[in-house]
DNA sequence: CTGTTAGCGCTTTCAG
DNA sequence: CTGAAAGCGCTAACAG
């Protein structure tokens, strides 16, 4: 019977420095820089000591590094638990991780829901456990950004944040996306375009609202906005409530596809055919937006999309080697519902 | 102009124990019980340090505490990149990672896709970087937890492992979830169930295969299978297959919603109403599924469902309480294709 | 109940 | 190019 350990155990005896040093017959000092190829060590010597390290399996402690070094190489993932289906936010930490991984850095997975969670992600920072922080989209994103913009630990955030400040963000073009969407149904002659847009404490929806305004402002139309929350049941209420104050509404931009769906099956219910008599717009490009009856047109994000170039921007970021927010285009993808 | 550090640089100095102890004139040692909440303190000298804690704004070197405890109070959490949308791994990691948050562990995300990676992982967990692993179902997850088990950190699966160990694991029901599809349609009165099922190399499809095989053998009546990979197309094309061979095929199970979805495809396209003409039933309820018409029925697996128990039953393996597997239900969540 | 004393394993001047 | 020595900040016996 294998003997298992808990996780307060500890573990066996590995080797050390030390124990290198003396298989190699030279001083801790200069094993050190041959595992951390650093200095100039003669070739000989370098041979010896990888052998060893080779031959004892070595592996230098971690914490033993950190805390000479006083850096990490790793890097905390802070995100919000989005909805269990939250494909945007699963690709991102794909490709963040990934990239990270590839700089040689730790990823530490941190929920940041509650002001606990706050509180322990601050903590964490200030604990040294990470030497750097992205920090992905959350409810309470921003008083959390300057909690831990204090705290002198490069910060990188995924969304504009809602009071700018010189914390460098990556983000999607939101209010491109919105008003490239509205010219869409703009040109095929839509003359009643409703939005339907998900909570506005959002950033993101914020963009996406003004893109929508502005385009439709521009082409000298009135906007017609219904507020919903971010399920497929508000999207379909506000559908309901944008027909009864417009019964010519011939078009609807939502600001997220679960909204659209809604609003599809209330279009649906309201006998009015898409995209024939209603177009309909979401926003994300979600799995599902290709699976209903009509396949939703909508807006992908870049997050969906570049989220391989979003992971290295806000790599480059976390290294100091930009400050600069950076927007990444979003782009129509035309399906069947409008 | 704030100064913006780069992620190698460093950080400011904090305050030590030493700094607290000297403000609140007592001995490092002393600090440290109160800190760890350890020993027995006098009431008075600990609301001295406590204070001086809070004044100084104290927060423990993680690091050095590492090195001295060798413990990290960290897990890693390996996965491999799923599909871009595979919200089963985003529910489970959300779940795991908030539990183990709750339990006071630090999580560090790793994925687990080339060998590269492999190595990395271990490596990771021999720097003592974790001590604890969770893997999640990966192509190469087998040989991967043979290695780790033999580190001795606590190591706990998802999914039954293709080859039994005495690594312990967590897994849904796949078995007893394909049996009662099969019996469900088979209560319909259908005659003619096909199987379309994904990967083989997946224990999970294995479990789903047999778990149909044996309900439909006990119930005498033969199995009609088509092999496919993991999109909806390779769902379609073999539905073809299997309504070329079986004219009179009247159901279909899939072992995946991605597989199902494809099926109502080209049950549509073959003219075959659903679920009248034929039965469709699907596996793991994602998100679209509520959302193809007609609405797939189909297994709901316990990671998409019961993620949080799942999260516990994992921690408490790691912790070392308990080695046996468990396994979680599955069940049937019907809708309007069967 | 509290202080003293050793380390934990690695990096990093500073000499040589 | 290499070694010696001094920590990094904390915990854990062991005395008292």
């Amino acid at each position: 019977m294998v003997r298992r350990n808990g996780l307060g155990d500890g573990r066996p005896k590995r080797p050390t420095l030390e124990t290198v040093a003396a298989r190699a017959k030279v001083s801790r000092a200069t094993v050190s820089r041959v595992v951390n190829g650093d200095a100039a060590v003669s070739p000989e010597v370098r041979e010896n000591v990888l052998r060893a390290v080779k031959e004892l399996g070595y592996v230098p402690n971690a914490a033993a590094r950190s805390l000479a070094t006083r850096r990490t190489d790793t890097v905390a993932l802070v995100l919000s638990i989005p909805r269990p289906d939250d494909a945007l936010t699963a690709a991102v930490v794909q490709y963040v991780t990934s990239v990270l991984e590839g700089a040689g850095k730790q990823i530490t997975l941190m929920l940041a829901d509650t002001s606990e969670s706050h509180r322990r992600i601050v903590r964490h920072v200030e604990a040294g456990l990470s030497d750097g922080v992205v920090l992905l989209p959350t409810d309470g994103a921003d008083p959390l950004a300057e909690r831990l913009a204090r705290t002198d630990v490069p910060l990188v955030l995924l969304g504009r944040p809602a009071i700018s400040s010189l914390v460098p963000y990556v983000d999607a073009d939101n209010t491109g996306g919105a008003a490239a969407a509205t010219e869409h149904l703009l040109r095929q002659g839509r003359r009643h375009i409703g939005l339907v847009c998900g909570p506005t404490h959002l950033v993101a929806v914020q963009d996406r609202m003004a893109g929508h305004r502005d385009t439709l402002q521009r082409a000298g139309r009135l906007p017609h906005v219904a507020l919903a929350g971010d399920t497929a049941e508000s999207g379909a209420a506000a559908l309901t409530r944008l027909l009864s104050d417009e019964r010519r509404l011939d078009a609807v931009l939502a600001t997220s596809d679960h909204l659209a769906i809604g609003v599809l099956r209330a279009a649906a219910e309201a006998g009015r055919r898409v995209p024939d008599d209603l177009a309909v717009v979401g926003f994300g490009d979600i799995e599902a937006a290709a699976y209903t009856t009509p396949a939703l047109t909508t807006v992908r994000t870049p997050a969906s999309d570049q989220a391989m170039a979003l992971a290295r921007l806000m790599l480059s970021r976390l290294e100091g080697r930009h400050a600069t927010p950076v927007v990444l285009p979003a782009r129509l993808v035309t399906r069947s519902s409008g």
